[in-house]
This record gives structure tokens, C-alpha cells and sequence, in this order.
DNA sequence: ACCTTTTTGTTGTATTTCCAACAGCAATTC
DNA sequence: GAATTGCTGTTGGAAATACAACAAAAAGGT
């Protein structure tokens, strides 16, 4: 089967063209594989040196602690990349496994091949250079932005460092946030009632007015 | 002033060696620029296209809220870089200023000279590619990880999940934390005397034990 | 050895957060 | 229109956490 626009549609290859892909994954000797639902794709512990990209099915990257309790981290469907981070980090032992969740086919690409540019005239690879260093920095800004929420100490505080990097975001006082009440809970990991409840206080005190998914922060006088 | 050996130890620049760091610098056209106590060297709201490498001095990461309250996020020192996801992220705007807590110097390097490899004889623009990618995917881990602890919900879980990724690391039941109390509990975003509480609560239950920095943890039989 | 400072553990109390359950509301389906 | 479903806000009691303060232990300096 051909899964062009699979790889099309991934961060990495983004704006390179099918037929110019065609010819990078021959370049990158990119290697297809398939796996059977519950394989082990990737092991906790090993090291690696490629990075996947899921082509079809669907992948789980699972996290074991010392006493063997699991937890599934993240879920990645087509066109979505897992283990990059492991790969480009020298020598950093996965924290994680990757396992198909059903039946998959995940399309492996080794990360020297894709940082030496195999002749001085393949202009995709500096593309591709570029992509990943884009997507690598991207995910540092949403994970550094999530952890100044998550670390302040109450829920109140999160909400407003949350609500404020929103505002500050779409560049108003009035905004919509990309979530429903209780997918915010689980992104400031705190409880959704309590949560509410904060909302609705913040909304009495003059913090802030909102409706379902727009909200609109106010200049606040403590008198 | 000579630089070179403050270059040469950051992450960056590492693995090249000093007269090679000497063209390298030229090659990327690097700006060296001074900066009096409190000027401002990144502003928030601006797009950057290069990072920043502190030579002498230091430099204050700072988050301004919608009402304007001021957050000192890090501390940047001789060898550090700043900025750099910033930089690498495409069309990311600064959520952060960077400002001088005194006289410092700071080297900029335009990431687009970075991935634009001047010559195919340049062997040091690969390095330096790879260096980049690894420094961003290391952070992007560490990141990872400290938000795998801190989404927990109770202190207990926090500890048990930092206390775990730290023995798996140590490839080891027993190991050696790099934090005292004070900081552990920053690190976990908890209160310092509940985590104290927590973990002998965790010494009494059979967990594990500890002793200052030293801890081991246990195979734990709830019965 | 002495004093000082830092770090850690502990206590009691106030506050916050969690949890389970429910009610109001809007959108959807039949 | 009735029934269903999903989302939100609210409640009250239980549990966890924060906070302030102090004591014991450890580390450092003179």
C-alpha cells in the first residue's frame, strides 16, 4: 500500500512534495515495518537511534514504573511521530515503550541518515533538518508553557496563569480556549469540580467573566 | 576579550575544538553585543530568529502576566544559551523577555546560519546541527519527565513517580537524589513540610527508606 | 569545642482540594 | 415532544495539603 499522504501530512516532511518524498525515503533508506496488535514496538530501556512514524494503526506509548504499574502516556494515530526525542538525545536510555495498539504499520527513519546530508545537492534534507528542529523546538514551548501552569500551587493560580497565557496568545482580553471544562481539569491536573468552583469565584470576585468556552479577563482593583 | 573557552563549554559547542570554534564563529557571522545591568535583551511579544549564548554576566528569563505580575523563570549563566526554541520554532512569538541582571555580554547566533550549511567542506556545521537537535530533544526529555511527576494527583504519587524514574535511571533500587528537601519539594511543586510528612509516612508503610539523599526503594507487599 | 547556620522532621490548625452525587441546561435522537 | 446524552455548576463531607512554628540533627566556621 502507498502511504504518501500519510507521511505528507506528518510535521516532518511538511512542505516537501509526494514526489520529492518518494525519493527521500529511498535516500533516507527508511525502513516500512508491520506489527501485530500488542507488540512491543519499542522497549523501555533500550537506547535507539531512529524515531517512528505511524503509517496505520495505532501506537501507545506506555510508561512502567519500579513496582510495574503502567500508564499509557500518549496515544499516536497516522501521520504522527513517537521516539524522537530518544533518538535525537545521544544516549538516553527510553523511559517508555511503544506498543501497537492493533495491527500497525509504523515506517522507521534513522536519525544519522537524516542529519547527514548524503550529497551537497539534496536540498530535502536541509528541509527535513529544519522540520524536525522545528518540531523538537515547538513541543519544548507547549511543555515549558504547560509547566508554569501545572507548578503553581493552587487551582486558582493555574487557572489564571493559564487564562492569562491565552489571553496574552490571542493577543485580547477576550479569547476561547480549546478545551471543555473537563479536559482543562486534566491539563492543570486538578480536579474539575474544585475547578468550577474557582471559576465561578474568579467570576464573583471580577477577575474575569466567561461563557462555556470564551472568557474574557478584567482589570482587576483590590481595594 | 576572548571568549573561547566559555563557548567551547557550552552545550552547542561542544565536541569542536578551539581554533575550530575560531572560523566557525566568523562562518555564522555571530554578533557579539554588550549589555548594561537591567537592559532588555529579548522582549516579550517579539519574534526572534537567534538564540543567545551568555559570555559574561547573567541574564534573568522573565514572565509578565495579563496584570502584570513580573515571574523570574531562570537564571542564565556564562556557557548557557537562551532563546533557542524560541528561535527554532517557526514564527513563535517570545512569551518571555530576557534582561540583563548585570553587565553581560551575550553572543547571538542566527539559527538560519545554523541550519544553512555555508559549504559541503564545512564539517563543523554538521556538528553543530547535531548538537542543536540534541540539546533541544535532552530538554524536550527532561521536560517530559518532571511533567510525568508533577500531573500526578497527591503528593504521595509525586514522590513515588519522581522517586521511581530516578531509580530506573540508577539502574538501581538504591540511588542517590540530586535535590535536598527544600528543592525536591519546588522541583514537585509541593510544600516542603507535607513532602517530609509524605515520605516518612512512605518509610512507615514499607515503601522504601531513606537517608538524606540516599533512598531505596521496596518491593511493596500490600497483604 | 563552641557557636552559627542549614537542613530535616514534626506538630497543630486553617484552608484547599478531592470525591461522589445531583440538578440545570443545551443539544441530539427517536 | 419525550427521552437521552453530554457538559457545567453546585453541594456537603472526607481527605489531603498548605502554612507557620518549632525542635532535633547535621554541617560549617572560628
Amino acid at each position: 500500500m502507498n502511504y504518501i499522504s500519510i507521511i505528507k501530512n506528518s510535521q516532518l516532511f511538511s512542505g516537501i512534495e509526494s514526489n520529492d518524498i518518494q525519493s527521500l525515503i529511498g535516500c533516507l533508506s527508511a525502513k516500512e515495518k508491520k506489527f501485530d496488535k500488542n507488540e512491543v514496538i519499542f522497549h523501555q530501556g533500550e537506547a535507539i537511534d531512529y524515531m517512528g512514524l505511524v503509517l496505520s494503526g495505532c501506537v501507545h506509548i506506555v510508561k512502567e514504573d519500579f513496582w510495574g504499574n503502567r500508564t499509557i502516556l500518549s496515544d499516536i494515530t497516522p501521520s504522527q511521530m513517537f521516539g524522537e526525542s530518544f533518538a535525537c538525545a545521544n544516549k538516553q536510555d527510553l523511559t517508555v515503550s511503544a506498543i501497537a495498539v492493533e495491527a500497525t504499520t509504523v515506517l522507521f527513519l534513522d536519525i544519522k541518515r537524516i542529519l547527514t546530508t548524503c550529497s551537497s545537492t539534496c536540498l530535502f534534507h536541509a528541509h527535513l533538518i529544519r522540520n524536525l528542529i522545528s518540531v523538537l523546538a515547538g513541543k519544548n514551548l507547549m511543555l515549558t508553557g504547560k509547566i508554569e501552569h501545572i507548578t503553581k500551587r493552587s487551582t486558582q493560580e493555574k487557572l489564571l496563569s493559564y487564562l492569562s497565557a491565552e489571553s496574552i496568545k490571542a493577543g485580547s482580553a477576550m479569547f476561547e480556549i480549546p478545551f471543555n471544562r473537563q479536559q482543562l481539569a486534566e491539563y492543570l491536573a486538578v480536579d474539575r469540580s474544585a475547578m468550577s468552583i474557582e471559576l465561578s469565584r474568579l467570576q464573583k470576585e471580577g477577575f474575569l467573566t466567561y461563557h462555556k468556552n470564551i472568557f474574557h479577563l478584567k482589570e482587576h482593583f483590590t481595594n
